[in-house]
DNA sequence: GCATTTAAATTGTCAGACATTTAAATGTAA
DNA sequence: TTACATTTAAATGTCTGACAATTTAAATGC
């Protein structure tokens, strides 16, 4: 492990990076202890507060994890499924709020990446899992609910919709997918029809999957896409001119 | 911006959530610059030290950057897209290899995703992308490659399918699915027997994608990962019993 | 043998200093 | 007036040294 003394980048990335490459690489394993920060001062010839900033770095990528005390320090840390699904989802907001990403193209890669789901979720739904979805339904029918909160049953429909194809994998990956699209679909003011409409085309997504129809399921989902792309379009467009 | 007394964690975590909370809020906008670090010492009254541990998992997470000099400081930073494709390849590429993931799961989840680009990259593929597939496909028959290089090209082929589908919100999240793949597949050995089977397959798909046929690729697709799957199980089953 | 205390190691935090970088402000000469 | 060099101020980057808090192992006492 060694720093580039020609490198002008900051000492503490380039420490962070050189431990990083370290783990991607297996050179150092999971629950390994790192060296400890006087330990890795001495190594990189920087001060304490350098070496800490390095692994700060890598903490606030769960990389690694420190703990306190005699036979303390820095371990490599076992990259869990929630901090995986916490970072995919802040990196994919932001993302999606910072540059100016069309409702189009963000809508069209969500109903993309759900549809590829459908097929094993079809084939392996649980009760469990459609339960979560009827439950969703029936909330999203509640005359009295806001619009966030209809947002945010929505998304936990699809994220049951996603789970029901019991890949924890592909469920990490749609997360981001589901999840960065909500600050989008906030802006969206659902009226009392165009909650009928989703409301229908969540009940024949849960029909059809309780029934193992992929087919019938991808074609709801297909509609709700085109009805979602419309709602989105016309916020976009009231949006574009204020005055209207 | 307030942290709590009453809470145990690092201060540095605490800052730097408290930050990150405002800045996914929208409350902090993109080239925002937020106040000097002796300022947020003040503000939180924690010490500089403290804060610049703070700012630094920020910066890990590329929600801040920061300039040096009169008028520089910490700036919210436009995540864009090569950032954020590296950091979704770091945490996929670390959530597949220290959680005992199946070869069949991860499989399973990637070739998922593809198929669900297939049918955009049938309507949309440029003569640029078929250019990259069809050198790709040339380079993997070449006799002296490399296992490593091998998958490599392969990466560079299924990456060009997927940025046929001219998403860009779409290509960042296959990403992390491709890319994660690639270490579990360089554990294969590719005998010219398999090399030839992916690259017909390859050749199949590339055929597919340009005459339009979507489902035609979407088959052929599926017959690959029937295929890798085998290779990745005989894999597996000869690690299983490393005195066979 | 068990409970308690002590010691040691390590991270967390602080204070203060200096180095380096950057851009604006200022000064100077053509 | 303009162009260029210099100064200055503000900010981050880095270092030193210290102390606090925490945790475990070992030592001690009963």
């Amino acid at each position: 492990m060694k720093i580039d003394p020609e490198n002008k980048a900051d000492l503490s990335a380039q420490i962070a990076e050189a431990i990083r490459k370290e783990i991607m690489a297996g050179r150092l394993i999971v629950d390994e202890r790192l060296p400890s920060e006087a330990e890795l001062a001495d190594h990189f010839a920087v001060s304490r507060p350098t070496v800490r900033e390095a692994l700060k770095r890598l903490a606030a990528q769960s990389l690694i994890r420190t703990a306190r005390g005699a036979f303390g320090g820095a371990f490599v840390n076992r990259l869990n499924y929630p901090d995986a699904y916490g970072q995919h989802i802040t990196t994919s907001t932001l993302l999606l709020s910072m540059n100016a990403i069309s409702f189009d193209v963000a809508c069209e890669a969500r109903y993309a990446l759900e549809r590829a789901c459908t097929p094993l979720a079809a084939e392996r739904r649980t009760p469990d899992t459609l339960a979560t979805m009827r439950a969703e339904i029936h909330r999203q029918g509640q005359p009295g609910l806001s619009d966030e909160s209809f947002c945010a049953s929505d998304v936990t429909f699809h994220r049951a919709l996603v789970d029901s194809a019991n890949n924890p994998v592909l469920s990490y990956q749609l997360a981001g997918a589901v999840e960065a699209m909500q600050p989008l679909m906030n802006m969206i003011t659902f009226t009392a029809r165009s909650r009928g409409a989703i409301l229908g085309f969540h009940t024949r997504i849960a029909d059809a999957l309780e029934r193992h129809e992929a087919e019938a399921a991808q074609a709801a989902l297909s509609e709700l896409e085109a009805y979602t792309l419309t709602l989105g379009r016309d916020v976009m467009a009231a949006r574009a001119r204020p005055r209207g």
